[in-house]
DNA sequence: GAATAATTTTAATCTGGATTAAAATAATGC
DNA sequence: GCATTATTTTAATCCAGATTAAAATTATTC
């Protein structure tokens, strides 16, 4: 289930730091977290952070190549397991939502792109274009199969991505929302999609 | 229909800063966006925004208040013209995209209110938290006159909130695509509102 | 348990951009 | 056109927070 083996003292501590940068970053933006902020989380000291990554910019690009992971194996999983186009759908933001909410949460937005050295912002561009294509020949497979009204398929994939990027910003890690998101937002935001009886030819 | 009288030179210019600087902001996020950045785009030196503007953290606290100003408009005129629930919601969308998109755009993203001052966030936070109430009321007045079908106006809200704040994100000021957010971004995000025929007592 | 490697801290520096003060320029009223 | 006020620039500071180097501590190996 897991990805990688966090095996390594040193790969385990660095997952920490992962997590607790992303939550730092989606609570108090990127220029109001400081490395004391996020090694204080930690127990540390802000120095002890460069033994784990080379500097701050580093440390964001790791966030959001993190936040790509999780996000492609959630839609991988997604087409692996579900039936018809609007399932996958479903599914995908299930698994998605899962990750967000759940332990191996936070995950970070991704607001601050630009600001990475133009090799990482190629890369996390170039990660995150590929996965809003993804989800776009989602949409259109199933316009195809008819589980899904046929719609502007650019258009709704920005509409339920944004809900879905936002998640983690009024998302506070209590259980109880947590699985009320879980549960419900995949109802909610897919549940345009399906075709109107009425609207059959 | 313009809310306040921006006569003077000072207010004019202090708009097209404030708009420069959430286009910024938006883009670049806070810490990637200096003074010089928005400076420039004005043609101006980045020490002329003192004159303007206390310091940096004033400067985002007031296109938070902008930000704030434009829901709260789309908001009341949505409810001063719409008929029910539903309508109302498609207004709201429709108004508020049209400001999002328009000459009066870029509206800034509310993405690092503890950054700012703790007079100045609470302010900010109190407004944001009173736009949500407002619009989850609307959907629960959609739900009691049965244009809108029953569901966590909560969870909705948090849903259609989420995709409407992302937008600026993405739209790049290319007024064919604005015209299509504004066109088919209402309807996308209340098609999942309706009572579906085949749910009807 | 001495020797080596891994991890963290202490205590400095270093730095980009925010901020400020004073001077220069432009606008306006009379 | 002169005096006053509004706006912008030039040229310094200033500083929080990132970064670094060396020392200290902790873990691991044999």
């Amino acid at each position: 289930m897991a990805r990688q083996a966090p095996d390594t003292r040193f790969e385990l501590q660095k997952g920490r730091m992962l997590r607790a940068a992303a939550r730092c970053f989606n609570e108090k933006g990127y220029s109001g977290t400081s490395l004391k902020d996020v090694a204080n989380i930690l127990g540390l000291t802000d120095a002890a952070l460069y033994y784990y990554v080379k500097n701050k910019e580093e440390l964001v690009y790791l966030c959001y190549i993190r936040a790509g992971d999780v996000g492609r194996e959630a839609m991988d999983r997604a087409i692996r397991e579900g039936s018809d186009g609007l399932d996958v759908v479903r599914r995908y933001l299930r698994y998605h939502l899962e990750v967000m909410t759940g332990e191996r949460g936070p995950i970070a937005i991704m607001s601050e792109i630009p600001s990475l050295q133009p090799e990482h912002r190629d890369r996390v561009l170039e990660i995150s274009r590929a996965h809003g294509a993804r989800f776009e020949a989602i949409l259109q497979r199933g316009i195809e199969d008819g589980s899904i009204a046929p719609c502007n398929v650019r258009m709704t994939g920005n509409a339920i991505m944004g809900a879905l990027n936002w998640v983690p910003k009024w998302f506070r890690g209590d259980a109880a929302v947590a699985a009320s998101v879980v549960e419900e937002f995949p109802q909610i935001l897919s549940a345009g999609l399906e075709p109107r009886a009425d609207s059959r030819a």
